[in-house]
Parts: structure tokens; sequence; C-alpha cells
DNA sequence: TAGATTGTTAATCGATTAACAATC
DNA sequence: TAGATTGTTAATCGATTAACAATC
């Protein structure tokens, strides 16, 4: 249930750390875009966000990669932590739905600067067919398995409405892809040993809904610092 | 720090039942379409994504709405979380920055539905402005003033690239506006009282990736179901 | 009454944080 | 050597889960 059972120091490093590892390889690029070569886990924490015990705690689930005294090499722990994810070369994308949303991510340059490669757009309706769309061409979804197996596609994202996305998922699990990253607003099941990460964008605002109307009331205390 | 100190009743709701509390009201609106009126914590458990004991004591926090040996009013439910969060009239949003993403989310019907309505889209190039989105026009980020005054606007969207991501923040709580919600790849800093919530798509494919890595490796175990 | 299901308790698990010994 | 900063320990905090008494 917990994937490989340990042994020969497979490291086991916690769902929260893995969440902030691309947090850390994003600030870790700022700096070196800025010309800076050595930091410390206080300045690195404060262009990411977050306190610098936590960092260094996140950071020892890799290994030792910084000098008592002195700190971290900027590019030395930007390629262990991409190594550690994973990114170091391009990773084949499928996307699926291609929609306001969908045209969005094909034009999203994140994803092609940080290791990610869209190898095809897919879309259910054949008048968008031959649409090319950020350089690339938008095909049928039937061609999604031919797809797959020339370009070994591991990752597919769903971009479809959310009465398409169970069937756009299947499909996908179908076709051997394990890592579904499901923009739809809809929960999809799928197989044991399939991941599916889920971003829903009204689900965000709503969360600020609630601390903003919770912020309206109760009137005692206010904003405090104003900047 | 912790805003309000209790007393009187000021429920305090923790954050991952914050966070949860959208995908039960998502959850309910779909058994709601389907003409279900009733509905056990393990079929909403199901439908939503969790397990039942997560859901019910996630709702025990809201109250007692449920009734036992029988299950919750899906309505009644709905319209209890609905309040909880904040989103049973329409609260105004503003989105700054009109490219790809600004115009899926103009686009995006989930927040119409969802009890947000786009009162203004704001651009900083002026050859956007008069262009009409989503039956909104496109205006001038100068106007972003005007417009949180006109329409008491708390929660602003970004949707800009990263270099601008700063400086449309500071104008926004420079306005009055209290909650972010940030989609460019970049960490922006507020005064203490300003919520933000940070949407990364390439690091939601970065997490992915790192599970798949680790798939492909070990080959000890594969995917025990492949449905 | 018998069956069903909630709401809550308590145990467990995982994440965060402060503090500091190790060491450059 | 003195100063700085990592990597790790241990304490704390918050979230999850199973189990079950309460009660419809």
């Amino acid at each position: 249930m917990a994937g490989r059972t340990a042994g020969e120091g497979v490291r086991e490093i916690p769902e929260a750390t893995v969440a902030r590892l691309p947090v850390y390889l994003r600030a870790l690029t700022g700096l070196a875009d800025d010309g800076i070569t050595t930091c410390s886990s206080e300045e690195l924490a404060l262009v990411a966000g977050v306190n610098s015990a936590k960092l260094r705690k996140d950071l020892s689930y890799l290994g030792s990669y910084g000098t008592r005294g002195v700190g971290y090499d900027v590019d030395y722990l930007r390629y262990q932590i991409a190594r550690e994810i994973g990114v170091t070369q391009d990773l084949p994308v499928v996307i699926v739905g291609i929609g306001n949303l969908g045209h969005a991510l094909a034009n999203y340059s994140g994803f092609r600067s940080r290791g990610f490669r869209v190898v095809a757009l897919l879309d259910a309706d054949p008048t968008r067919h031959g649409e090319v769309v950020a350089g690339v061409e938008v095909r049928a979804f039937d061609d999604l398995e031919a797809i797959v197996r020339e370009h070994d596609v591991a990752i597919g994202v769903i971009a479809t409405p959310a009465s398409a996305a169970q069937d756009v998922a299947d499909r996908m699990v179908a076709c051997g892809i394990s890592s579904v990253l499901n923009f739809a607003p809809a929960v999809i099941a799928v197989p044991e040993g399939v991941d599916v990460r889920k971003v829903d964008l009204s689900i965000e605002l709503q969360i600020l809904a609630y601390h903003e109307q919770r912020k309206s009331h109760g009137a005692g205390e206010r904003m405090e610092a104003a900047q």
C-alpha cells in the first residue's frame, strides 16, 4: 500500500515535502537568473515563501547538499532537486480538451521551461482538428493510443468539461498513462497505481471566500499592517 | 495571530476542513442534479472522493445537520455549507491579466455557478482595452481602484506574467482587496491580513513527475488493478 | 423494538518548528 | 580560532482514522 517496501535506501520523502520541491526549484532558478551562485537556507526560504527550518528539514530528505557555515551552491542544489523530481530531461505530456483552458495550458511556457514537452493536443470536436495551437496541431481524441505509444507518454492533462472527464481518464489509463492532471470540475476514479492531481479554480476561490467572510465579521481587530 | 480569540462560539474550522467544504458542496450539487434528496455520509463521501469518517468529522465542525439513522438532506446540507463558506450570494471578483489564462478564467462557468461574479477584466496592454471577453469589457489596469470602490470588490485574481504579479498585488492591496488568487508563477508578498492562494500549473505537473519516476524505478511491483 | 447512521471520542499518524550540536 | 550555517533531534501541533455511544 505504501508503494515499495523500504530496504536498500529507497528514500521515503514525505508528501508535504514533495509538494514543496518544485517551489524550491523555481526559487533557485530565480536566484540563478539574478546571478546569485550561493545562498543560505535563510535566503532561499525567503524567496520560496517558507521558513528556513522547514526548508532545511525538507532538503535533508534528499541528502546533504549544503556546506555548514557557508550555505548551498545554487546550481548544484537546483540540479539535485530537479534530479529528485525527475525533470532533468523533458517529459512528454498530452493535453485533452482544447477549449479556453486547453489553449491556455498549451501556450503556458512554464511547462516547456520546467521539463515538460506537450507532444499532442486532442479534442473530441472534429471542427477543431487541424487547428494549430502553440505550434502543435489539434488531433482527434481517437489518436490518443497511437500518440501515447509513439512518444511513450506517461502524463495526461484533462481540460475537458466535467461530463467528459471520466471517459477521458478511462481512455488515458487504458492507453497506459499513469499520471493525470485533472482540470475538469469532477472527481475521477482511476485504478490503483494511477496518480491523479486535481486543480480546481473555483474551489480555490471558495476557500478565499470563506476567509474573506470571517474577516468582515466580528469587526474586532482589523488588518494591523496596512503596508 | 490566530485571528479572533474564541469566546462566544466563533467556530474555529481547521484549514484542512475548509479546503474540503467546496468539494462537498460540488458533490451535493451533483447529487441534487441527479434528483437525490437524501444521502448518507457513506454515499456523499464516495462522490466527494474522501472517506466517510473524515466527512462526518468535517461536517461536525459546522453543526449537526444530519439525522442519525437516516443521513443528510441534500438541499439543506448544501445550503448550510454554502452559508458557512459565504457563497450564498454572488461575490464580486476582478481578473487582472487577460492573456490565455485570463481568457480561460473569464469564460470559466464554474465561477458564476458557484457564487462569484466577474465584475471587471483589466489588462495593462492598451491594445486589449475595449475587447469584450465573456460579456465583460477589458479595461485599463488604472481603473482598478474605481472598480473596486464601485463594486466593493474583495477578491482579486492575478493572471499576469510572473514579472507583473507583485506590482499587481501591491495595487490590489492598496485599493482594499484582501483576498488574492494568484496564477502567476511567482511568490508574492502581501501585508498581514491579506490572504493569498496560489495555483501553479507546472508545480502540479512536477509533483506528478516525481511519483511517475518512482513508479518506473524499482520494477518490483506493478499496477495491480488494471481495471 | 431492531436496524441504521450520525456525531464524537481517543488513538494514531504525519507535519511543523525551535533549538542546537556538528562542522565548515 | 571565531563566526556562520547546516543537518538533525525532539517537542509540539494539527489532521486522519477507527470505533462506538447516542439516537433517529
